[in-house]
DNA sequence: AGTGTAACGGAGCCGTTCGCTCCGGAATAT
DNA sequence: ATATTCCGGAGCGAACGGCTCCGTTACACT
């Protein structure tokens, strides 16, 4: 797998280059200057630009490479005995790396072929874990899968301003007091209908 | 109060002009070009900067505005005689009012001494309301005054993309969910350390 | 060692955007 | 009729963002 010299650079450089776009872009919002993702990850311009030839392909690799993990995430969850632990390990990895931050970013790229493949795969696996710990009884009926994946979005949102610690500490606070509202019985019903997932998806433009 | 011919429109145009801004700041963030208010609120650029000398100015003017309604908001969850009733009154309206979104532009913008005035006291008056709570023990005893504020303004946190209704359904959900989870008594203990008052308005700039 | 080549950094091009100004005209007041 | 107030929006200068181009560097192969 690892090539020797200057290709193992480049291939270096590239996990870099992920890496810092996703730093910059969950933190900073998808409009924020290429040359901040460049600077970020220690490179030139001239670096990035070999690799991905345009901002959007940049945007859709990252795309996929999150939902792929949250895909990844879901199926710890599953792996966990317990359905509410599961569910629980499945939020907080997906807050943890912002996946729900992402989300809205393929309402301005161009979705390809993959990625709608990918994201059907999460929303199976997902929904897995969710029927399962309805099953179980451990998670509130009136709740639904779409539902927490707005709520992991919502817990994504960018916060203005510069990265901070502080920030962290005060999600994952914010976070617990929302499993815990999640948890079976509700004391009060949610108002409303269920978010639909036509509207949820439909701001991603138009299905393949 | 109200006067007549061209001035009485200049004062209507005020109102739209800073219903504008409202709408525009807080669903699309505070650097939202500021020919996007004029545009909203039907009115020329040359209007809103006879009224407004500065993008700042504008700004300052409208995050006074948002705190004293938070201020009411807190005194109207105090006039509620159940104490739970006042508080979810008091986050749900400021919640709807999204004033949380207007705090992180106290960071962007100079902080008059009116601000800081204000600000204090809507802190005194949450905090009344937050005790309130406490001590009838409805709220979940490790959760802070400073928590439910960072929790509205999490809530308040724009979602990229067009105003959408639908959101605002979704928000409301999500936040039915997330008060649950802030009834006493928790289901597991919150996380890491409560959030201090420093690090919170250490984001605006120094003190007055 | 010498040469070809793949990857690197970053200054700079060009189109766009943004805050703000300025002025001609319309509505009102005197 | 004249003076005053207020309005709209084209346009200015500066800054910014995506992207390119090119001189330089460091490895690979013989």
């Amino acid at each position: 797998m690892s090539r020797r010299g200057r290709q193992a650079e480049a291939a270096r450089n590239d996990l870099r280059l992920l890496r810092a776009a996703h730093e910059v872009f969950t933190t900073q919002g998808f409009d924020a200057p290429v040359s901040a993702i460049a600077k970020q990850a220690g490179l030139g311009m001239g670096s990035l630009y070999r690799r991905y030839r345009t901002k959007e392909e940049l945007l859709q690799r990252l795309c996929l490479i999150a939902m792929e993990r949250a895909v990844e995430a879901a199926e710890d969850g599953l792996a966990e005995a317990d359905p509410w632990d599961g569910l629980v390990l499945y939020v907080r990895t997906c807050v943890e790396f912002r996946s729900g931050a992402l989300a809205p970013i393929a309402g301005t790229i161009e979705v390809t072929g993959e990625m709608w493949r990918v994201a059907r795969l999460a929303e199976v696996v997902a929904d897995r874990l969710v029927t399962r710990a309805h099953e179980a009884g451990v998670l509130r009926s009136d709740v639904t899968a779409l539902d927490i994946s707005l709520l992991m979005e919502q817990f994504s949102r960018p916060a203005p301003g510069p990265p901070d610690e502080g920030h962290r500490k005060v999600r994952e606070r914010l976070l617990a007091i929302a499993l815990d509202g999640l948890r079976a019985p509700g004391a009060t019903e949610l108002p409303g209908e269920p978010p639909s997932v036509e509207w949820y998806e439909g701001r991603w433009g138009s299905a393949p």
